[in-house]
DNA sequence: TGTACATCAGTGAACGCGCGTTCACTGATGTAC
DNA sequence: TGTACATCAGTGAACGCGCGTTCACTGATGTAC
């Protein structure tokens, strides 16, 4: 189902950088196929020739929502030299993407209950493992060196990304009160002080 | 449109229940008026007479469920004399809720982005406010008098709910590896330390 | 270099299905006198 | 205590709409000889 030709890459590209805006623009509910193809000026039928269904396209939108988060996480990881240091950086890079991709941000979040994972639930495993290996081969040594608290890896995953998605999530939904300049300023010391050792 | 007969409340209970037990079984894509009368044996008018449209009682379903877990959390505050034994307490309390009431946390969790919301808005925010408040006057106190450190509000329920709201998401979509009894002897600790004064 | 041909990409009218909703109606309940 | 009547509760056939999907087709691209 992946393009064979320039062009058919292009309208597949075209057709997800529409959907994304159709989205934020009109919400699940107006997450329609016909809203798309209307958006993005392609064809109906060249939707179903490169997506083969709405969820196909839905599914395909979300990897790479995922993968561009993750990019940024881990480059965020990449940079750090200890473990405080990429704890903090992890954090600032998951609420810098969420303001700075409002629209990616929200079709992720929005995306965990929405039915189109379970249908094409092998392909966004397949796309999520690499990145989730990323992060944990960057814990795993620093928790067997006693750089972060020794706990089962997924709590630490919790514990690390819990509050900051819990943030976006608020921010997203408009709730009052909520400030993600603040929440950087915060959050990076709060959570490292619940994965320090003790 | 609250039931003016006794028999009138029966059928609205009968209908959330059997609203809670679709959703649960048959999922947002499976969540319709008509499997919601048929699990029922309510009729699709009698339902419109009790709830005005399908989303309202959806939204209706979702105040219910919000208030359920919001009385979990302000009895186990409640019943806590210290900051740390109150914020242990509110993340036991979360866990437990969302082993015992599975379909009720999943709607929960689902409802965020799924459109009712914004129907009924009002509706589901003066639901909540007097919960919000409840948990506001425990924490504010105790914070003014240095048992948790100072920090915006908001941010200390991030800090509160985050780690434990992901844990319930991931183990109510059935990602592999999460264990509720792990997290309930972890994650008080975890986030406490998180939210302790210096 | 030119031509033939297979494959890929793109089109849009048409279809069936199931959704939420309406409505004219009957039956049950409670109240007034 | 009995009856009349207004209101509440419940029924289910019918409706229109917009959804995702299909399909027979045309045009563009790349390749083989």
């Amino acid at each position: 189902m992946s393009p064979k030709q320039q062009r058919g890459e292009a309208t597949a590209e075209r057709l997800l950088a529409s959907a994304l805006e159709v989205f934020e623009a009109a919400g699940q509910p107006g997450f329609t196929v016909n809203a798309v193809t209307a958006a993005s000026g392609v064809s109906l039928g060249s939707l179903y020739h490169h997506f083969g269904s709405f969820d196909g396209l839905a599914a395909a939108l979300y990897s790479r929502c995922m993968a561009a988060l993750f990019d940024e996480l881990i480059a965020a990881l990449g940079r750090a030299r200890t473990a405080r240091t990429g704890v903090r950086a992890i954090v600032t890079a998951y609420l810098r993407f969420t303001e700075d991709n409002r629209a990616a941000a929200r079709f992720i979040h929005a995306s965990a209950y929405a039915g189109y994972l379970a249908a094409h639930a092998e392909q966004v495993v397949a796309a999520k493992a690499p990145h989730m290996a990323a992060v944990a081969g960057w814990l795993r040594p620093r928790m067997a060196a006693g750089e972060i608290a020794t706990l089962p890896e997924p709590l630490v995953e919790m514990l690390l990304i819990g509050p900051v998605a819990e943030t976006a999530r608020r921010w997203l939904a408009g709730v009052p009160g909520i400030d993600l300049g603040q929440a950087s300023r915060v959050l990076p010391d709060r959570i490292w002080r619940s994965l320090a050792p003790d």
